[in-house]
DNA sequence: TCTGGGGTCCTAGGACCC
DNA sequence: TCTGGGGTCCTAGGACCC
């Protein structure tokens, strides 16, 4: 068993791409996130920055104290996806099999490229996909102008440790038979699937580091149900051609599913001041009904599921969800989250963050849409719009302007109907 | 220093059915 | 008449990932 699963990682993504877009950023110490003072985080932080502590996920209040002289740069969501695109197509060059794992990060599985791809001065197979994977990783920094780090083993979750490794701008690969070697020395927190939760638990065993979880006998009554389940997958995860219990996510290895019928849609909004007013609250949802069912029938399905999500000002979290027959449009959604709102909403609460979520995605039966109401006129003509030009290029008045009258207003706020 | 937004997967209890 | 067992769906919450 070859080390032929890659993992591909754009360093500082969002960084990156901005960098691209104003070169003047380069060099500089950089923070993409929310904007500076408002409720926001840390979505990517230059190596500049995180020397003095900055991390994703941090809120940009504490960025702002820790570099200070840092440039912050807002989030701009539509601007990466395009530049991730173009990652994958250069990918798909060097290996027929590429699984995006989110927007900065992809699996490669090399399996029976090896010979394929053999050269004369290669003298194993573990130096022939060493090789193409440099070539790669130099292709995507030539052509797409941004640097990426990529780590190869026998298994996917040692890829993604060696990935790590190799930052930035490197190639780092486990052979067969030095995972052990590799992860022991690594804190249990760098195997995908640990988290902040998993880690303080197991440090209450006296457990820190992958070589301890590992060493820990199945006999020892000490270790809690949660060590026994991790050591599994871990044992697992680290054995060549291994299985894929629980840390490792997605079994059948690089299975692409059907897209428009897996999964899950949402969006979800914190608001700059919390909330009380129902009106505003009502307001938000129409919002996000809007944009996750235009989503939803972008992508050609139907939800069987509504959920709301409520995050309150002490940050408690709850949802309340409800099975419908399957909709793809925005009244039926708004008819159910107003409703569970009602109930879910306690007198005097102040609302944090509105969310809605459409999941139990389905693909239309013809059957039944035979019956089901066509959608209006005026709403196909907005969804051809906003197919064409993105779905900020029309906003319904009520959502840009609370309080106003219900319309149609293009993006300078002109009425267009 | 108060904590984004988009997801996936897992668990667990209760309803309901046979 | 004090109580089985299995299967599936629904709902809520939480860990985790980028």
């Amino acid at each position: 068993m070859a080390a032929r699963i890659a993992c591909l990682d754009l360093d500082t993504f969002f960084v990156s791409v901005e960098r691209l877009l104003d070169p003047s950023l380069v060099g500089q110490p950089v923070v993409v996130g929310g904007r500076k003072g408002s409720r926001g985080v840390v979505t990517s932080a230059s190596y500049e920055v995180r020397t003095l502590g900055v991390r994703s996920g941090m809120p940009m209040m504490e960025a702002a104290r820790l570099a200070p002289n840092a440039i912050f740069v807002p989030t701009r969501h539509d601007t990466y996806g395009p530049y991730a695109a173009q990652v994958r197509a250069v990918l798909e060059r060097y290996c027929p099999v590429v699984r995006t794992a989110s927007i900065d990060e992809f699996f490669l599985d090399f399996a029976g490229c090896e010979r394929l791809y053999a050269r004369p001065g290669d003298i194993d197979a573990d130096a022939t996909i060493l090789r193409v994977v440099r070539e790669l990783r130099e292709a995507i920094q030539a052509e797409v102008k941004l640097p990426a780090s990529v780590g190869i083993g026998t298994t996917r979750p040692v890829a993604k440790m060696a990935s790590g490794r190799a930052k930035p701008a490197g190639v780092l690969l486990v052979r067969a038979g030095e995972e052990r070697a590799f992860a022991g020395p690594l804190p249990v927190r760098r195997y995908p699937g640990i988290g902040p939760v998993a880690e303080a638990r197991l440090a209450g065993m006296g457990i820190t580091t992958l070589g301890q979880l590992l060493e820990v006998p199945d006999e020892d009554a000490r270790v809690g149900a949660l060590a026994a389940s991790l050591r599994v997958g871990l044992g697992a995860g680290l054995r060549a051609g291994g299985g894929t219990r629980l840390p490792e996510r997605d079994r059948p290895a690089f299975q692409e599913h059907d897209a428009s019928a897996e999964g899950s849609l949402s969006n979800e909004r914190t608001f700059f001041v919390d909330v009380g007013d129902t009106l505003v609250a009502e307001d938000a949802l129409r919002a996000l009904a809007e944009r996750v069912t235009w989503r939803l029938r972008r992508r050609g399905a139907r939800a069987r599921t509504i959920t709301l999500k409520l995050r309150f000002a002490d940050f408690t979290t709850i949802t309340r969800g409800r099975s419908v027959p399957p909709t793809h449009n925005e009244s039926d959604v708004l008819a159910v989250v107003f409703d569970l709102l009602r109930g879910a909403w306690p007198k005097r609460a102040r609302i944090r963050l509105l969310g809605v979520q459409l999941s139990n995605l389905v693909e239309p039966d013809p059957q039944v849409a035979l019956f089901a109401p066509p959608r209006p006129r005026m709403g196909a003509a907005i969804d051809a719009v906003r197919d064409r030009f993105g779905y900020d290029a029309i906003r319904m008045g009520a959502v840009a302007r609370p309080g106003a009258e219900a319309g149609v207003v293009g993006r300078a706020g002109s009425r267009v109907r």
